[in-house]
DNA sequence: CAAAGCTTCGAAAACGGTTTCGTGTTGATA
DNA sequence: TATCAACACGAAACCGTTTTCGAAGCTTTG
């Protein structure tokens, strides 16, 4: 009861011409006479032929498909910039393909080695926390030399020779931190990751910058350097028990919401008490309680100049080596968790 | 300086032996003596040949990638069920390629048709408002009767003969009902989507049963139904305000969470004068203030559930055709929002 | 009426593999 | 010494397209 997918060769032999005709028709190709071209293109509309990807793919090199590797997908910011790139490449055409790295360096390399033999034309990836920290980027550099264009967005690295878009993590955790004290606050806290961590680095940065242009003494006290990505209840409570802190800045929303959640149960009020930003303007920091002033990261924006970065190289084939770096700017939305 | 591919051609070529020669030597096959294999082998090793997936693909038939259509990829509980997908597929070396409906019925068109021309072995998917809502499901039959399997999981239908996976979503409401009965509360509301939804109605019922079998009457007005899956604030203060409500269910976490809010501001102390409890246990009920009681749809293991239906299918090539509906139980996750 | 030019189509190569089948060479057997 | 099996390899078909090139058959032109 299968309807078996139709071919060029089914039409052809049914209507007793050659392949070369079939296709030529279906294009509707000039040096196909007018009868011809009707017979054919009339016979294969009523059965539905559609070309096969794949051989057209094998044919051209050209797959319309875009390998997507980030670290992990339940993080609110990843799913913003995957949207942004399905956005753009839908409508150039393109299919998505999503593979997760798990924040480990292994997985990444085996996701790339599986798509870059011809599954995909291009890359758009974010490094796993693994990689970063392994500070290894031979499989990128494969990847380019091999002439597969390469886009990477967010946690990014100078090593690799390719496009990139990021936003401003510095300028953003310098004016969050900048707000708090034109708040009059002055013990400032930071919950931040490791340095290996390129966005967690610029971050600690812009915090830092903010605090010495404003004659405030950066106290490595109130910096907390979580271990890993997963929340750690303990070292936030204790973090907060031992210093007096009047503002925290979070790397991300989780850090934020659980920071508040401590700060309540000591019996500080916010945002009188003690204020609240933190990154990633996602759903949690918008239904948090109270709701959390956020630093935006225009995650869709993101994942679109990225998406556009990368058709745009893969379709102009000529491989310049003039990379571009594609800066965005935070914005700050404010809300409840402080001062406004 | 572009390291061009390597292909079983050159390999021939510079080892002077016959493509033939070199694919058989590559797959260990008896046929090839000792020296050549071990000459054929070192030199692909040297030059990190690697076979090219396109071209397999056309030759098998078989693309090693699964295609996912899901409605919306910002929603937690999709996210976790592709993360779920993904791990089984991975382990089984297969592709995940993404594609999102945006709750559109011609979105869900228009991706299924791209996919299905070669580019897949089969599909994972959750039906897009906008289909069910047009009940028309004729992109999927097409689909089924090519040949292609096809595995719905949490929005489905009855209509199409395919692997199916949900949660039971009745037993869900019926128990979370059940719960709030059972803390004594007897004006219990409900926050839902139009019945359209698959999972919305089946909520529904449940919490009808729940109230029913409890001797409570069934108060129409004591039912919210959200016009779009979209937020919308002044519907639900207004619920709030004309109907004395001493606990809520909501079908999905974010109206819980507005929910809670509203509550608060009207001065109610939850849970004491009000308990709520909200479907789909993601980040959101975790964090929220206070902590929310959520059924747990798991997604993670849904995902899987069908990740594996669906390649068992494609790997088994026999057509058969008795479908089989997996049904997960849901679990109440308690929490800061009833009394426990 | 022969040469030239169109129109319309088909053969075949190519993309990069896999696989079947055949064949030449070797050594063992009768 | 003729026969035969085992061994090692290559030719070619195939997957489903696209595209170049050549070649009929016809019409036009000098």
């Amino acid at each position: 009861m299968l309807k078996q997918k139709i071919t060029l060769k089914h039409i052809a032999k049914e209507l007793d011409v050659s392949i070369s005709t079939v296709s030529k028709a279906l294009k509707n190709s000039e040096e196909i006479s007018r009868d011809t071209k009707e017979r054919i293109q009339a016979f294969a509309k009523l059965y539905n032929y559609k070309p096969n990807n794949i051989a057209i793919s094998l044919k051209n090199k050209r797959t319309k498909n875009i390998g997507v590797i980030i670290p992990d997908i339940v993080h609110h910011f990843f799913t913003t910039v995957v949207r942004g790139i399905e956005k753009y490449a839908n409508s150039k055409e393109y299919n998505v393909i999503v593979c997760l790295s798990d924040e480990s360096f292994d997985k990444e390399v085996i996701n790339m080695e599986m798509l870059a033999n011809g599954s995909i034309d291009g890359f758009i990836m974010s490094l796993s926390s693994g990689t970063q920290e392994k500070n290894d980027y031979n499989h990128l550099k494969e990847v380019t030399e091999q002439g597969i264009p390469l886009v990477l967005f967010d946690r990014i690295t100078q090593e690799v020779a390719c496009d990139k878009v990021v936003i401003d993590d510095q300028l953003g955790a310098y004016r969050a931190t900048k707000k708090l004290i034109e708040q009059k606050r002055s013990r400032i806290g930071l919950i931040t990751i490791g340095d290996y961590l390129s966005v967690a680095k610029a971050r600690t940065i812009g915090y830092q910058k903010a605090l010495k242009e404003n004659g405030i003494a950066v106290n490595e006290d109130f910096i907390l350097r979580m271990p890993t990505m997963e929340m750690d209840e303990g070292l936030i409570r204790e973090f907060f028990q031992k210093q007096q802190l009047d503002a925290v800045l979070c790397v991300n929303e989780i850090f934020a919401v659980f920071g508040m959640r401590v700060a309540k149960e000591m019996g500080l009020h916010i945002p009188k008490d003690i204020s609240f930003i933190g990154f990633t303007d996602g759903l949690l920091s918008k239904y948090a309680n109270p709701s959390l002033t956020a630093i935006a990261q225009h995650g869709e924006e993101m994942g679109e100049t990225a998406a556009k970065m990368l058709i745009e190289r893969v379709e102009r084939d000529e491989d310049s080596t003039n990379f571009r770096t594609k800066i965005l700017v935070p914005t700050l939305v404010e809300r409840d968790s402080t001062i406004h």
